[in-house]
DNA sequence: ATTATACTTAACCAATCAGTTAACTATAAA
DNA sequence: TTTATAGTTAACTGATTGGTTAAGTATAAT
């Protein structure tokens, strides 16, 4: 086995992959939560969803405090930016689909010498 | 089994997670590219490489043309874009951080009445 | 000291993933 | 028609994933 500790971008991009994790951020977003509270609204069993934060912790996108038996957890956007930020390399490729939209607007708008295709 | 076509930001998350996938996309940020262009840099069999692309291609992250026996494949900024925007919900978590950097570092340089720690 | 609450770890399982080699399809060139 | 090039599909494999139940640890409450 390769120790492979997987890059930090690929962990954050697999902790993402799932519907679950995800909703575990947008309950986190609205304030920090014990793991039973997280646990809440899925038909899942407690160690299922451990396994979930355990991911989001190892990615980086949480962290976990203590309280007692509690083990509050936290959203950490550090790697949440790193995700945004490689993908912000990409905007041209959207940006770009925007552009030729307007600018086939304005040929329709515009009825000048354009003929399409170049 | 479940059907279970998973969903578009699951789907492109996914497709991210992968080095090996990331480095295509970057690739093709500079051009479209066929297949056997794509494989070029990797150590792994064309089959492997084939996979990858259809990963890509199932998530929407690139389209696929035809010339003659080629596939020339192209990047479609769609799916970025909206993986973007799901990260760009959590923002302040990265820039609330900022702000607290900014605030310690103020109170570094104006001396005022703040001890330090609450 | 016992019991309850909060959470984790261990062991297991089925499904998916990332790779392989071998065989196949499709187009172009000789 | 044969051969070369470009790519996909099939069948297999080992590792990882996402879930389970059962057992274990840690703190608090009785």
């Amino acid at each position: 086995m390769r120790p492979a500790t997987t890059d930090p971008l690929s962990a954050t991009f697999a902790a993402l992959a799932d519907p679950t994790r995800r909703a575990m951020l947008a309950r986190l977003a609205l304030g920090d939560a014990s793991v039973n509270e997280l646990a809440a609204p899925f038909a899942m069993s407690l160690p299922a969803v451990s396994k979930h934060i355990k991911v989001l912790h190892k990615a980086g996108l949480i962290t976990k405090g203590r309280d007692a038996q509690w083990r509050p957890c936290r959203i950490d956007g550090v790697q949440l930016k790193g995700a945004m930020d490689w993908i912000g390399q990409y905007k041209q490729f959207w940006e770009e689909r925007l552009d030729r939209l307007d600018a086939y607007l304005h040929t329709l708008q515009s009825p000048s010498t354009s003929g399409g295709k170049t």
